[in-house]
DNA sequence: CGCTTCCTACTACACTCGTAGAACGACAGG
DNA sequence: CCTGTCGTTCTACGAGTGTAGTAGGAAGCG
């Protein structure tokens, strides 16, 4: 299969979830392009990969159409086509919808009776989403 | 393999992450003890699984020492050992941990940036927490 | 020009999940 | 007592994931 026309007809992911290696990944791309050479060297870090096993992931996150990849000579240059809020959007929706019921409040009941975040913090969010408005809702 | 001492030495599950079918499962059981055919009947309107499709499940669950089976005659009834606000605890600590780099307070604003809680909630949410202490930390 | 190197594409394997049929054993009704 | 019924257990299979080796081609080096 030829990386670059990999995006079967049924596409446009709208039901996007990522594991946990699939979202370091999809981090590296979110901070811009990268070939296969340099995902794997930014996960050498916390992770110690084989390059074939991040090429078989970017190959498999392309052909679920959630990567694009852009051929430079021999090196395929992978770039994200979903957005960072939109999979969180998607992830977070499906936890929302299998735990809670689909009820988001009750999500937040969760985060405060599990003391993961104080009466004040929803103040101090608010505050922030309000001095940058739109924020990146959809991808650039 | 014998139900009843189906759990492995190195047992006491922390991080219990569930499927939407295994979550769908285990909501029946935290309604109170149930053989596979009870399962079976609660999940019948959403799922038309066929009953083995549920003793499968079951059996896999008991293995991963989510749930634990007790024979009445021919029959296995099942109950949770783990409570569903450890499961809600441990799933949206994953979730935090993989898509907000671990601060609770970065769901918090997505939730909000995503108007899936409004200013107000918190409040609410707060007064209720307030009048029932304690809540269903750790099962009985 | 031939050899080494680097990259992708293919293949592989173990494991989980969703899903369910087949086999087998026990119990009840005639 | 024999046979059907019901429930569990075993086996199976396709898909997805984590992980990586092997094959094959291009590109650079000497």
């Amino acid at each position: 299969m030829s990386p670059q026309e990999n995006n079967n007809p049924g596409d446009s992911p709208d039901g996007v979830a990522l594991s946990e290696l699939q979202l370091d990944v999809m981090r590296v791309l979110w901070r811009g392009e990268a070939s296969v050479a340099e995902v794997a060297a930014a996960l050498a870090e916390s992770r110690g990969l084989a390059h074939t096993t991040v090429a078989t992931v970017l190959t498999r996150l392309g052909r679920r159409g959630v990567v694009a990849a852009r051929r430079d000579g021999r090196q395929l240059y992978y770039s994200p086509t979903v957005s960072e809020s939109q999979v969180r959007r998607s992830m977070v929706g499906d936890l929302i919808q299998n735990l809670f019921k689909g009820d988001p409040r009750a999500l937040l009941a969760h985060l405060v009776s599990e003391s993961e975040v104080a009466p004040g913090d929803l103040d101090k969010v608010q505050a922030l989403l309000a001095e940058r408005p739109g924020k990146d809702r959809g991808q650039p």
